[in-house]
DNA sequence: CTTTGTGCAAACGATTTGCAGGATG
DNA sequence: CATCCTGCAAATCGTTTGCACAAAG
């Protein structure tokens, strides 16, 4: 449980959310799992125990929440949008067998020089996005 | 008129593909342009003059290139899937105003050190994407 | 001729919206 | 107590599919 439920409360406030069960549960959960989840992930996650929250809302609330810079949208494959509460810069890697998604952090990929880039561009951020294969698979499919 | 008819034509039988007008249509409009465009776009870009092809196949012919491996698909933004018949590896621009999306040549962007990463996880290939304003949006909305 | 592609319209799935009732600040 | 949120159902949008006919090899 590394996330108090007063941190939770303070940020939302912060940014002006109102602060509801569902939203709260929303922002929560994402902040308890590293796994990107979709939407229906989120609410199917929620709903586990007893009906938390509808698909309309945890729509809304990511929406909300992502306008407020509380979390962010990964898009590495088609058709699929996932949340992801860690709003620091950060780097991903895909695993094209199972095609779970983890984070690779900022400083682990380094020395990348984006400043010979045509002139006139401005430059403001950039991500990097590795593709392979996770521990698993590589073993699973070795080759 | 970078691109010739028969080098298409060559391209599409080299990965058995059978050669339609609406399929080298598709494949023929996209190799003519660096915009990255949505299905519609090529849709609509076949169709300017007179009508040339469907939706429906519009789509199939996309998704039968990408599989051949002619075409990639480029995910930037939230729900809007593009097409490049640039399959080198590259990176990818895109600018936050405007939102259109350039090439990055491979060699643009070098000393990338992806070596560090979690040992076990097998590195095939990365991307990188750059976030920014281009000349035109940098100027307009300058700061 | 056998196989694959085309185009229409209907089906789909993820996300969004309209709206009435309910909760928040 | 004014504003914003929730949840339901209907609407939307891009993409896919079923199928009859047409074209490619």
């Amino acid at each position: 449980m590394p996330h108090h439920t007063d941190q939770i409360v303070q940020a939302l406030k912060e940014k002006q959310l109102r602060v509801t069960p569902q939203r709260f549960a929303v922002y929560a959960n994402l902040l308890d799992r590293t796994d990107h989840p979709t939407a229906e992930q989120v609410l199917l996650d929620l709903n586990r125990d007893a009906p938390m929250s509808s698909q309309a809302t945890v729509y809304s609330s990511l929406q909300a929440l992502y306008k407020a810079g509380l979390v962010r949208e990964v898009l590495l494959e088609e058709g699929v949008r996932r949340y992801d509460a860690n709003v620091a810069p950060h780097h991903h890697f895909r695993c094209e067998s199972c095609g779970t998604i983890e984070d690779i952090a900022w400083n682990e990929i380094r020395d990348l020089s984006v400043g010979g880039l045509r002139p006139g561009l401005r430059v403001e951020r950039y991500e990097v996005t590795v593709y392979g294969h996770c521990e698993t698979c590589a073993k699973t499919y070795s080759a």
